[in-house]
DNA sequence: TAGACGTGGGA
DNA sequence: TTCCCAAGTCT
């Protein structure tokens, strides 16, 4: 199970070669420069390449540097960050951009360890940067690791237990390149996303089909082992969108639940489906007001929107507040014209419904 | 420390 | 439709 030295050198012999001859070429692949390769690792957190992409450019030409990040309003950073999800990302990003701007001249730490101390930086995304722009000799390991070494060296601890992620850090450390980390990381995260992907790879293709535990046992399947309990919550939203000729109320999501740091209007959540507005008057007292200042039109459509824990259903109500009404927001909400809603940041769900509605 | 945190794509 | 997955981290 756990490789011996020769069986290493050939490993990494091999993985190389596969690598620099299958490769993609990707933008944060032709740099050195820190900045950058922790933004494309931030990015790249859960999420694929191709959906990925697009961002990193966007984030590349609007903040060249780490001072130009650093200088932004997180409203704004959220804005551009607006439809890939865990916005955590953005935030802890957008906190430490400021941290290396201010305290260490816009210089990154050049070690994993202390990589690691920075804000929205794990263990993977730590030696993922020491090794490719400081060539730390750290093993990188994401999901594609896992899976590379759980079928090859058939590891079969949980990867999501803590025992397994020891385990595989173990084998992994053994394996990492002392000469060539950053290319070694490159590699297996590169083999994992093309060549031993998740369903149904392409083992009579494979460099290792000589010599991988789960080829030689048909355990593709199986490996890597990941034990996960996921529960599903179903919730009811309700969203009044107050509007007041061009302009509507919006407010920042506060507070441990999803989209936080995003806008969205008023919500009334409900623990069934919603069927008639009268049901909601009784759970905010806000909406029981505004209701008898203007003309409330339902949104026909209702939509479901799909979390890792939550399944949302949502239905939206119009609140057509006539010009010459005054009205008083709660505390937290305000107008926000046409320009200005476009311009903050919004949870997917909240954009796709004012294209729909031909509000944007 | 187990559970929470988004979105989109593919089988 | 439903499920799983995708360059993980935070609390």
């Amino acid at each position: 199970m756990i490789p011996d030295d020769l069986e290493v050198i050939d490993f990494n012999r091999r993985l190389k070669s596969w690598y620099l001859e299958n490769h993609r070429p990707l933008p944060w692949r032709e740099t050195k420069d820190p900045y950058k390769i922790w933004l494309s690792e931030v990015i790249l957190q859960q999420t694929r390449v191709a959906q990925g992409m697009p961002y990193y450019e966007r984030f590349v030409e609007q903040y060249p540097t780490v001072f130009d990040l650093a200088a932004a309003d997180e409203r704004d950073v959220l804005r551009l960050w607006q439809g890939l999800g865990y916005y955590s990302r953005a935030r802890n990003m957008h906190f430490t951009a400021r941290q290396v701007a201010n305290d260490h001249n816009g210089r990154f730490p050049e070690t994993s360890e202390k990589l690691l101390k920075l804000k929205g930086l794990g263990q993977y995304t730590a030696a993922a940067i020491a090794s490719f722009a400081f060539d730390e000799p750290v093993p990188a390991i994401d999901g594609n690791v896992y899976r590379v070494m759980a079928r090859i060296f058939g590891i079969e601890s949980d990867m999501l237990s803590n025992e397994g992620k020891k385990e595989f850090a173990a084998v992994a450390r053994q394996l990492v390149s002392k000469d060539d980390p950053a290319t070694y990381n490159q590699a297996m995260i590169e083999f994992g996303a093309l060549q031993c992907v998740p369903a149904s790879p392409n083992c009579m293709a494979c460099i290792f089909k000589d010599s991988c535990f789960a080829y030689e046992h048909q355990m593709q399947g199986q490996l890597p082992v990941k034990i996960k309990k996921l529960t599903i919550k179903h919730r009811f939203l309700n969203y009044i969108i107050i509007r007041q000729g061009d302009r509507l109320v919006m407010h920042e999501r506060r507070g441990r639940d999803i989209w936080k740091g995003l806008y969205d209007f008023l919500l009334i959540e409900s623990k069934a489906p919603a069927t008639n507005p009268d049901s909601l008057t009784i759970l905010d007292p806000n909406f029981q007001n505004f209701l008898k200042k203007g003309r409330l039109t339902e949104v026909p459509k209702v939509y479901s929107h799909i979390l890792t824990h939550q399944r949302l259903q949502v239905r939206f109500w119009w609140l057509e507040i006539p010009e010459t009404e005054r009205i008083d927001l709660p505390h937290g909400m305000a107008f926000y014209n046409h320009e200005e809603v476009e311009e903050l940041p919004k949870p997917i769900l909240i954009d796709t419904v004012l294209r729909e509605e031909n509000y944007l």
